[in-house]
DNA sequence: AACTAACTTGACGCATGTGTCAAGTACGTT
DNA sequence: AACGTACTTGACACATGCGTCAAGTTAGTT
């Protein structure tokens, strides 16, 4: 690899780093080139495809981030309250950054470490779904596979209003909470998705494109 | 008017309405044309704006939707009831027609006739609100401004899992009400969204373009 | 049946974004 | 310092979608 090569690809990742944060990681690749100060050809060259710049960049962005909410989880009181501060930080991840809230929610696809990264923090979470539960607190109805309906729940809340009201997310977000008590269950009308459906969930490939 | 000039906007509203249930509000004026046998220059000359072809198109298809949640709602017990099936049917409306979801969050800001329909909907909802307060069944920090929590959340609860798991945003939905219980109910981080904030959260013209 | 005004057409220009490649540039080796 | 290869460039082709307009067509009046 030659020198200028490798420097071309330093500029690019710091200016993947910044946008994919900026916007999501659904930004036009030509601006990165740009703010790289290199041709986009560079890019493609240099990556492929936005999959792998993805996959190059983020995962360390999101490894920092998702230990911070584990830490930030730990100092939780009880099970519930690790628990809860668990989701509510994961939440303002979301909601403060555009390519966590992507990265958390799947948005592409073929970004192993990227999903690696993520599934571990996922697994923390299930730690302290499963302590709340043995607690009592949590109630029992409420499985692993439906953090993802809590999680794209906020962050739709936090893109709806992050222009005019940044912090209601956690209004939204605390009703839920409530209701994810053991006191609070009432019984569901449908049963808790497949580990599969969970999956394929988040795997949703966004940008909806309903067509 | 011409006869053939009254005929292809009939075609064309025909089109319009079939292609905005299939594939929301925002699908291509090219397709709807396409879809009416005229070509999209016609469409343009009898419509001028896509807001104004579903300004003249939606209020008519939301009006009669409405109007079926609000009598599935009268079917509740009491008033908690109520609350609830009025926030269930227009959640599955959502869910189930991309059109309305676009309509009901909002997502054009030039459409008079319909922000009127919906907004006579919201109303009607807040007097189940109402209700369900003076029952003390429904938690008294809950306002009329957090509709718009529920329902951008549904939105993209059904929007993430429609493909896998068609209903699984009635169990993301049904933990949220459990959670608005009076019984439920702890402090909230938050103070509710002000009119104005929530007013403008419902402007915000999706198609996110975090640009 | 001729005429005119209303209407429709589809090609055009615009903008955004992806991905490719021949030609030119610069690295670092000899 | 000359050379070959790795690398970069920017124009190109492609696709989607919006919005416009001169030219052609048709309705319906005289």
């Amino acid at each position: 690899m030659r020198k200028d090569a490798q420097r071309n690809i330093e500029k690019l990742t710091a200016a993947a780093v910044e946008l994919f944060t900026e916007r999501g990681l659904d930004c036009p690749l030509d601006e990165i080139a740009r703010r790289a100060g290199v041709s986009h050809g560079t890019l493609y060259s240099r990556f492929g495809t936005r999959e792998a710049l993805i996959d190059a960049v983020v995962p360390q962005l999101a490894e920092d981030q998702l230990a911070a909410a584990i830490q930030h989880a730990e100092a939780g009181a009880d099970a519930w309250d690790q628990f809860a501060r668990y989701v509510e930080k994961i939440s303002e991840l979301i909601s403060c950054d555009p390519a966590l809230s992507d990265a958390i929610t799947r948005r592409y696809a073929d970004t192993p470490r990227l999903s690696a990264v993520c599934d571990e923090s996922l697994d923390r979470g299930r730690e302290y779904m499963k302590a709340a539960h043995d607690a009592g607190l949590l109630r029992a109805d409420f499985t692993a596979e439906d953090f993802i309906l809590l999680f794209s729940a906020t962050a739709a809340t936090s893109r709806t209003t992050a222009a005019t009201a940044p912090g209601s997310w956690r209004r939204g977000l605390a009703f839920t909470l409530d209701g994810l008590r053991a006191t609070a269950a009432h019984p569901l009308p449908v049963g808790p998705l497949s580990p599969e459906q969970a999956a394929d969930a988040m795997h949703y490939n966004a940008n909806p494109s309903r067509t």
